[in-house]
DNA sequence: CGGGGAGCAAGA
DNA sequence: CTTGCTCCCCGC
């Protein structure tokens, strides 16, 4: 009899160990009883007779498996991110045993590439020197032209792709461009597709007809048949994250698997994080395929102000599109001085407070200090400060009361609910149906709106002075993202609604100056200079909670080479009947912080590895 | 995660 | 003392 190490998949228990009579690989997935249920498991390895209790034996061997890089990399995500080994098997999708596959280079035409311009091709050149790089390339440079370029040269080394993308970056157009140079051997991958459809594209991975997946964070656990390059596109962008368990991260997860198995890794945005900008070889693509003129203007206020109205009713009478950014309205609200944009900040964390009315204070989300609710500014003394927040459809009614005839597009996570609504709203804005785009940051994320000549960005202050370390990072991108989305192929305006003109303008043109501050700002602090985690604890009883947070806090308190930024209530205070709690904690290395949180591992913390979400 | 035993409250 | 229900432990 052997007996063998099982991971249950989707389970947050521990391994458990199961006997068979014949020898059976590491990887293999099989039927298990447990609790007079079947359930799925994973062996993990061989193990010599448990003395302590009796086992059970394996009822079925499946004919499909995980291969030694899926189990290493699920050994990785449940160490380093906090959960079981079969939660994080669960991530990747199996192969099959006796799969036949097609292991040729494809037949493609060289010549039917695009054609690469003279900095794109130095561009490339440069991201082929590392086997990790970052492609920095503004809105509009050309950045898929490299990526289809390095697809052609992996596929003809007879290895295949994995391309991620933000999920409502994943468009139609992009498949469609993909699939004008590789045909079949490109698919789509992501959560929304049904049961069949993806079974039918797994088999075709598995045989290796598909050599190029586009997809989203899921993406990356896929059986491909010698994955030889892995393309994060829009790197910097928080989706990237997973916000239940295992809560990895898929950008750095790639990097990862990269250099763990030899694999290519081209990390790419316009706007990079500046953690990716410091850490890898940087190629640098700038001039914009049509560099077309571009007029900076700011405006004041902070809601739909008359100047915004006249600027859309002029443009709309010109016969031309315009486009205006409203940000997502948050679960907090910010008090920010419309005279001069500036939020109150938290002394100790260096990122806004938020407004907590009803309990009439400002507090930190980082380490919970709070402050009474100022009524001056504390950078001009303007009073009184402003919280107003509009949310897509106000900002819609009030243009079509304004404008008549105008025909307005919403674009935000209300509306585009499906891959198809979201077709049909890009095709509507295309052929010109639409003369207004309004929209959330959506409208930020890598569709093209080739006619727009008038972008209005507002509440760019919110946005600068929400309660997050990358507050200056998410303003300053939005801002590239979205002018980046308008003067494409004509003359374009962008009107910025902020009251921080000189600290916008000093980086409008080049988000690497940006990033050069940025660095100072956070050395000592943020990432990539700190590592933070972020544990959270829930209960539907609130003295249990806040006890269990308060004794967590100290047993933490007490490890050296660690840092207690703060603990206690957490910004949303109950969801679903619980009542929320969160330790933040700041350290130099990862491995006295991981060490520190293994201590209070147990089933009621959650442990949150570099966090990005902190509500 | 999820079955089932422990432990406690209401019912007869 | 039975029945019902929640919580928490632990599974192999």
């Amino acid at each position: 009899m052997h007996y063998y190490k099982t991971a249950l998949l989707r389970s947050a228990s521990p391994v458990l160990t199961y006997s068979f009579k014949d020898k059976l690989d590491s990887g293999t997935i099989v039927d298990v009883p447990l609790h007079s249920r079947v359930k799925r498991a994973v062996i993990i390895e061989e193990v010599s007779k448990p003395s302590e209790f009796e086992t059970q034996d394996i009822i079925n061997i499946s004919d499909e498996y995980f291969d030694n890089k899926q189990l290493e990399s699920a050994k990785f995500i449940s160490e380093y991110y906090f959960s079981s080994f079969g939660e994080a098997l669960a991530l990747f999708q199996p192969f099959k045993k006796d799969t036949k596959t097609v292991s040729n280079s494809p037949n493609i035409d060289e010549s039917s590439l695009p054609t690469l311009t003279q900095l794109q091709k130095k561009a490339f050149e440069e991201m082929n020197k590392n086997s990790i790089s970052l492609l920095f390339g503004v809105t509009g440079s050309g950045k898929t032209e490299l990526y289809i370029h390095k697809m052609y040269q992996i596929l003809k080394s007879g290895k295949s792709v994995i391309m991620l993308m933000p999920e409502i970056a994943l468009t139609p157009q992009m498949l469609k461009r993909l699939k004008s140079y590789f045909g079949d051997m490109v698919d789509v991958w992501h959560s929304k597709l049904s049961k069949k459809r993806k079974d039918d594209i797994l088999q075709r991975i598995r045989e290796g007809k598909i050599k190029i997946v586009a997809g989203a964070r899921s993406s990356l656990f896929l059986p491909m048949v010698d994955l030889g390059l892995i393309i994060v596109d829009e790197e910097h962008d928080e989706s990237y994250k997973a916000n239940n368990r295992p809560r990895y991260n898929a950008r750095d997860m790639a990097v990862w698997i990269g250099r763990k198995f030899g694999i290519s890794v081209w990390l790419a945005s316009a706007t990079p994080s500046l953690t990716s900008y410091l850490h890898y070889p940087v190629a640098r693509l700038k001039k914009p395929y049509i560099d077309s003129k571009k007029e900076y203007r700011f405006i004041t206020g902070d809601t739909i102000t008359p100047q915004i109205i006249s600027a859309l009713q002029s443009n709309y009478r010109r016969g031309e599109q315009s486009l205006l950014f409203i940000p997502t309205r948050g679960n907090f609200k910010y008090l920010y001085c419309p005279q001069c944009g500036q939020t109150h900040m938290c002394p100790f964390c260096s990122v806004g407070m938020s407004l907590h009315r009803y309990a009439k204070h400002i507090r930190c989300h980082y380490c919970g200090y709070t402050e009474a609710i100022p009524q001056n500014c504390s950078n001009c003394g303007h009073s009184p400060l402003s919280s107003n927040r509009i949310g897509t459809m106000e900002a819609t009614e009030i243009i079509k009361e304004s404008i008549e005839g105008i025909r307005v597009e919403i674009l935000d996570k209300d509306h585009i609910t499906t891959a198809s609504k979201l077709e049909k709203a890009l095709k509507r804005i295309e052929s010109g149906e639409s003369d207004v785009i309004v929209g959330t940051q959506m409208l930020s994320k890598g569709h093209d709106y080739p006619n727009i000549t008038l972008s209005i960005i507002t509440g760019l202050d919110y946005i600068l002075g929400i309660s997050d370390y990358k507050a200056a990072q998410k303003a300053l991108g939005l801002l590239h993202q979205i002018a980046g989305r308008s003067g494409r192929s004509k003359p374009a305006t962008v009107l910025i609604q902020s009251g921080k003109e000189e600290y916008f303008r000093k980086y409008i043109k080049d988000y690497e100056l940006f990033l050069q501050d940025e660095e100072i700002f956070a050395k000592d602090l943020y990432p990539p200079f700190r590592k933070l985690a972020r544990v959270l604890i829930a209960d539907k009883s609130d003295e249990k909670a806040s006890k269990l947070c308060h004794d967590t806090a100290m047993r933490l308190k007490e490890f050296q080479d660690i840092e207690l930024i703060g603990y206690g209530k957490a910004p949303v205070e109950k969801i679903a009947g619980k009542y929320r709690y969160t330790i933040l904690l700041r350290a130099k290395k990862r491995i006295p912080l991981l060490k520190a949180l293994y201590s209070i591992r147990s089933p009621k913390v959650e442990i949150d590895m570099d966090p990005v979400d902190f509500s």
